[in-house]
DNA sequence: CTGTGTGCAAACTCTTTGCATAAGT
DNA sequence: ACTTATGCAAAGAGTTTGCACACAG
């Protein structure tokens, strides 16, 4: 998955999910999908954008970011204080939130199951299931 | 647990929480812990104490959901964009959000168990676990 | 009385939006 | 050229804060 990206490879990505390779955008994809899993938010990516010599708007970050997650892929992740993370592992796992320092952490380990559940009301079907642990300092 | 609560119940309560029980408290106590388990956010609360003839400030619910979720008395679960919702049952359980209108349905049964659970990193404990299946309408 | 709580409005954070400009194809 | 994306600044939601006044003990 995380195999040599080349910046041709990305303008394809972008491509095939329907969106313009635009220089703003293939900076932030290979920022994101360059480096292995991430979970950045808009803000920090945005500085980190800035740090590297690109100028990209805070909004434009945003923008992208919600584009890449419709597109499949990122995926969202709103934490407490209304931040929201966006996590590069697209597949179904979960994760450590460490509040003192309002870090996500990735579980790791595919192993999680979540048993006795029950089913959904009437009418509406289950999307899926984010498990959240919440950790705190051993004091 | 949701016995008949009355006035001096609710006053006790908040005073062996070391929250005096002034009007607003009590108020809010009383709409918060008198009719069974409930997910509010603070200003679907404070309209309702408006429409009750209470007059609250919308600061004062916030203060008062913070300080009860301190004492122990509520839950807060933030959910997406941004909000906060607080929750009367604090007992370990989990929910079902409704993504179509950002409504949290307590998942009827308390029989919920996370398998497969890695120790979390060093120096960290869990505090709890969250478990919030997401729904959506059924195609 | 004395200290805590409340109300108000302003500040703050994160995020979204409108519109002129710039860039991609 | 023609269309779509970007940048900016302003607006927006939700929440917090500072400070004078009010109320509980």
């Amino acid at each position: 998955m995380t195999e040599s990206w080349t910046p041709s490879l990305f303008r394809a990505q972008l491509r095939s999910a329907g969106l313009r390779p635009t220089r703003q955008r293939v900076a932030l994809a290979q920022m994101l999908f360059g480096a292995g899993d991430r979970h950045v938010c808009a803000e920090a990516l945005h500085g980190e954008a800035t740090a590297a010599g690109e100028h990209i708007s805070l909004a434009t970050v945003y923008n992208t970011l919600h584009q890449f997650t419709r597109a499949g892929l990122l995926r969202a992740l709103p934490v407490d204080g209304g931040k929201t993370f966006f996590d590069t592992n697209t597949s179904d796992h979960n994760h450590f939130y460490v509040e003192a320092d309002g870090k996500m952490v990735d579980i790791p380990s595919e192993s999680i199951r979540v048993e006795g559940l029950p089913a959904p009301p009437e009418g509406l079907k289950i999307s899926h299931i984010d498990v959240v642990v919440r950790l705190v300092k051993d004091s």
